[in-house]
DNA sequence: TATTTTACTTGTTATTTGCAAGTTAAATGT
DNA sequence: ACATTTAACTTGCAAATAACAAGTAAAATA
């Protein structure tokens, strides 16, 4: 990737949303944070996918200073750090799950939960705004 | 990454979708494709992004792997190859609309033409409709 | 006060990317 | 008919990134 810095990337909303979007590991780190219940450090190494202690906190650190997560002190164990969906990364909440709809669409092993995939084909929005409302209480 | 091709990549849509959304050049690829009315390696080629040649016959590859494009001799000047969305491949312009939307939204360099941000805006199952018709008439 | 928990870093190796140049097949020009 | 050009790739190599294993530091717990 060259200096597109001048004229294509500013400007371009997929140049942009490929910032985040296009990495395998902020997908799922986001997946974890807006699905899961991630909050630690712990929570995104043991999600099962095998990401490297290194590749985690570089991702989280990317994460951060795009704005889309928050890293604050858990105040039940000084040592632990919560990590938190930013309202710019609850903004992303509609792109999973037309992700995730179209991979329970065409991909043959996908298995969404047949609750989450029928209230997901009955109203997106609303479920985009069910899972912002719950993220935000959790804070 | 891993093995977990057997427990964990089995059933999430999420790590599924990854393997599309989940790369940088992909996504652009796939933009150009939707957006930019792209055909050709060369249109990729000379998107003005910067990918290199051979890292795009191996993107193009993947997504042809994946059933998200094909490649089709150009009737009109047969060394050219035509790339084209599958049905598989348009059932994703829901999911960069709401890439484009989030961008539009969150990020000050993005400057979406306001018409196609208003259509957006006001029904984005339309707007996703008529590419994919207009995609499709072009095939 | 010694051990453990939790979030990282550091060093090394393997894999992927990016770049420059080359190859092949079909079209076009002379 | 033959040489040149066009278009889609491939190849080889250097540089960047990711994966793996191990280590560190600060706060909590025993």
């Amino acid at each position: 990737m060259t200096k597109k810095t001048s004229t294509e990337w500013h400007g371009c909303p997929i140049r942009y949303g490929a910032s985040i979007f296009g990495d395998n590991w902020c997908l799922l780190i986001l997946r974890d944070l807006m699905f899961k219940g991630a909050r630690h450090y712990a929570d995104f190494l043991n999600a099962g996918e095998g990401i490297a202690s290194n590749i985690l906190a570089a991702r989280l650190g990317r994460l951060e200073a795009e704005g889309i997560i928050t890293k604050r002190r858990d105040p039940d164990h000084g040592v632990r750090r919560i990590y938190l969906l930013t309202d710019k990364g609850l903004g992303l909440i509609p792109a999973m799950l037309e992700i995730i709809d179209w991979s329970e669409a065409w991909d043959k092993q996908t298995d969404v939960p047949t609750e989450f995939a029928e209230t997901l084909r009955a109203d997106r929005k609303a479920l985009a705004q069910k899972i912002a409302t719950a993220l935000i209480a959790a804070r």
